[in-house]
DNA sequence: ATACGTCCGTATGATTGCGAACACAATCCG
DNA sequence: CGGATTGTGTTCGCAATCATACGGACGTAT
């Protein structure tokens, strides 16, 4: 694992020149969040950068209220990149998400002025937009050819990359949200796993028990989503 | 119909300053282009400007082969973008096919370089860029949650968008990789769709006859596809 | 302790889409 | 003109998932 690394905070703020970050603190707080953070149709003015810990899912939702998760956000990112990579912007029709814990918040008008001045943030900012573009195809993939049961097992591994635990507080519920299926696959997916000692769960609950077989079982995406994450994580420190 | 903007060219190329553009034609080449223009897996020198009337499709594909379309670049985008809002590119593990054509070449580190330096070429190309992800996020859901009828036609009227043309020219083999679905159930979608009068088709032909029928037959995602098209087209001549 | 809300397992039938196969039609080519 | 190739329409059986529903388990507040 050469996931040894500063084990707290948000990478991107952490890699952010300390004349930047210095900056950015009037407008920067921490929140312990736990629920929804975003919803559609509305103009963020905020952005928000998830300590290690914390994941958030971006989701979208259709006018009916289904909902698919197209990606997940953790101390690796931020989110509401659009409204810092664009003007003021026009709107951001994805609703978010939240799954675990801790984020700070930036001003995202603050945020844009130092995007278009410094040259180190914007290569920052960049990387990562270019990182989760490509995690949002791949899942768009995933969603479309792989079944129930494997993308629950990607799913799993997706958030462990970040949160360096082997525990999970969730409702199936929630889960059959994120993978836009309908909540009886998910019970069916999750017992398929656990009769094989890939995981075990009760109420709320789901725990990792074998990590390695969780990631035979699932699709290849999983180990392409991993693999990207890593490379991103040591690029950050060029 | 708003669309009486110069029915030629790439729009990106147009807004770009003169000088930009001067400086970048020792490069630019044009191209008509008939299959595939990228394979995964390989770093991209290039990035490319459809031009109107040509229109690209982004895919993904698995190892084995299989293939969903994540999103189309018409005459209003570019393909390649990662390769210039990131470092020379670590890899783009994205395919692109082509649909019509001709487009613009352009050395991918000339652009890098003016993209760096330039704020009006920055912002074009960030622009864009969000514009892209918004399209990808969009079809993750209706990959997710829609079926093949209702995809069917939403893909039919995204292309008609960007040639406003109602004749197309493909296979319906081609189509199903697009959608990611079996052929027959291509063929199905099809004649369901001829005989309600929406379209007509024959061999390696599609021929939209009633396009607001078709967009009334389709899901919600044609509509919102459209309308943030239209929105950066406009916008685009800020 | 009881009651209620939430969460989970399961069952059922209906439906959609898959996988494979086949025949026919159109096109191309010699 | 005849054969090969490619695209298309269709069929059949099967697997996955949906839609719905019910009952039980758990947790918490009263």
């Amino acid at each position: 694992m050469a996931t040894t690394r500063i084990p707290t905070g948000n990478l991107l703020l952490n890699a952010l020149p300390p004349r930047v970050l210095r900056a950015l603190a009037p407008s920067e707080e921490d929140h312990i969040i736990t629920d929804v953070l975003l919803s559609p149709e509305q103009t963020p003015e905020s952005v928000f950068f998830p300590h290690f810990g914390a994941v958030v899912s971006i989701i979208r939702a259709t006018e009916s209220g289904a909902m698919v998760e197209a990606g997940v956000v953790g101390h690796e990112g931020m989110f509401n990149i659009h409204t810092v990579i664009t003007t003021p912007a026009p709107t951001g029709s994805e609703a978010l998400v939240q799954i675990d814990g801790r984020v700070s918040r930036v001003d995202a008008a603050l945020m844009r002025e130092h995007f278009r001045k410094d040259e180190r943030v914007r290569d920052l900012l960049l990387s990562f937009t270019s990182l989760f573009l490509h995690q949002v195809t791949q899942n768009l993939l995933c969603n479309r050819l792989h079944a129930i049961e494997q993308r629950l097992a990607k799913w799993l591994l997706i958030i462990r990359d970040r949160i360096a635990s082997d525990e999970l507080h969730l409702t199936q519920d929630f889960l059959s949200h994120m993978l836009g299926v309908h909540r009886p696959g998910v019970s069916i997916a999750v017992s398929a796993l656990e009769v094989d000692g890939l995981i075990s769960h009760s109420r709320n609950y789901i725990r990792i028990r074998d990590h390695s077989g969780l990631l035979a079982r699932s699709c290849e995406c999983s180990a392409a989503l991993h693999a990207d994450l890593e490379q991103f994580r040591t690029s950050i420190f060029d």
